[in-house]
Parts: C-alpha cells; sequence; structure tokens
DNA sequence: GCCAACGTTGGC
DNA sequence: GCCAACGTTGGC
C-alpha cells in the first residue's frame, strides 16, 4: 500500500535539484509534532512525494521523490552545533525524527501553487487550506495524480 | 516587509 | 488546565 504526501524545502535552501544531485537526502530538521508524527509512525519505504518549493516566486511543486528509509532519529537536534540542536534530545529519548528521500524524476513543467489553488479538483488538499503551514501533508492518490497530470506526467512514466 | 494563522512556552 | 505572549511559517 503506498501512501502519498507532500513535503516542503525552500528552494535557496534544499531545492530539488539538489536532491537529484545528492541522490538521496535525510529530511532532518523538522521541529513540528505532526510532522515529526507522519515521519516517525506512517511514511513507508515506497511512498511517493510531492517535492513542493515554499517561499519563492511562484510557490510551486516542482518534482516528484521516494520515501527510501523509514523514521529513524534525527542527529540533528543531539548536536549542539546544529541550527536545529534541541537541549530536551538525548539518545534514548531523541524526540526528533527523519525520514530519507530519493528523487524520482523532475515534472516536465511545474506547477505553481495559484494552478493547483484554481484546480475545482484540489479544493479539498491540505496544501490549499488556509492556514496550512504544516512542512509535511498526507496527499490523496487521487490529487496526488491530478497534480502529476498537471505537471505533465502519468504515473506509468515514474 | 507585512501579517494571518498556528504552535509552543510558561506563569498562574 | 488556561491563556497571554511570543515565535514561526509562508503566501502575498
Amino acid at each position: 500500500m503506498v501512501n502519498y504526501w507532500l513535503m516542503k524545502s525552500e528552494p535557496h535552501v534544499y531545492p530539488y535539484s539538489q536532491l537529484v544531485d545528492d541522490g538521496s537526502t535525510h529530511w532532518d530538521g523538522v521541529r513540528n509534532y505532526q510532522a515529526r508524527n507522519m515521519m516517525r509512525d506512517d511514511m513507508k519505504i515506497g511512498d511517493l512525494v510531492l517535492f513542493y518549493h515554499s517561499n519563492f516566486k511562484p510557490p510551486h511543486v516542482v518534482g516528484i521523490a521516494r520515501v527510501c528509509k523509514e523514521g529513524y532519529p534525527d542527529h540533528t537536534a543531539q548536536d549542539s552545533k546544529s541550527k536545529y540542536f534541541d537541549p530536551k534530545a538525548t539518545p534514548e529519548n531523541p524526540r526528533w525524527m527523519m525520514v530519507d528521500i530519493e528523487p524520482v524524476k523532475a515534472l516536465n513543467s511545474i506547477v505553481p501553487l495559484e494552478d493547483v489553488r484554481n484546480n475545482p479538483a484540489c479544493e479539498e488538499m491540505l496544501l490549499v487550506r488556509k492556514g496550512q503551514r504544516l512542512s509535511i501533508q498526507p496527499v490523496e492518490e487521487h490529487h496526488f495524480e491530478i497534480v502529476l497530470a498537471m505537471g505533465g506526467l502519468s504515473r506509468s512514466e515514474l
């Protein structure tokens, strides 16, 4: 059973192209409990991810990624030199978790947030809900397929 | 740069 | 357990 997600990254911090260059990455630095719980409990190897560029004009979905390692402790929380350091995190109680993702395919054309918002079929997506700030969001399969199609790709091309 | 929405913290 | 103050996110 494959699940679908959307993960936000600021392109000036970590763009999709960097994921492609790196081959995979660990999704460190998430310090929100809802997002952590999804990484810890729900994200499974093979799950597909809409990779989203936030804080960019225009904000947009840029590519597809895949979960390649399931939830494990985010070591940056225990690194006092890291900007993600959390003094409450310990080896016994790491507090924060991360997953690894790998690139699957860039969209043929990016899908701006506005296009998602203007698509009546996407009305129910968390991404376009008012006040929705979660950096990791569950996505329904049909929404995943719609965004994929808006980006000029079909499921069989992944 | 503004600010709405939301999450977290900590005093009580 | 309430809630005011504060910090962060992220579109605009």
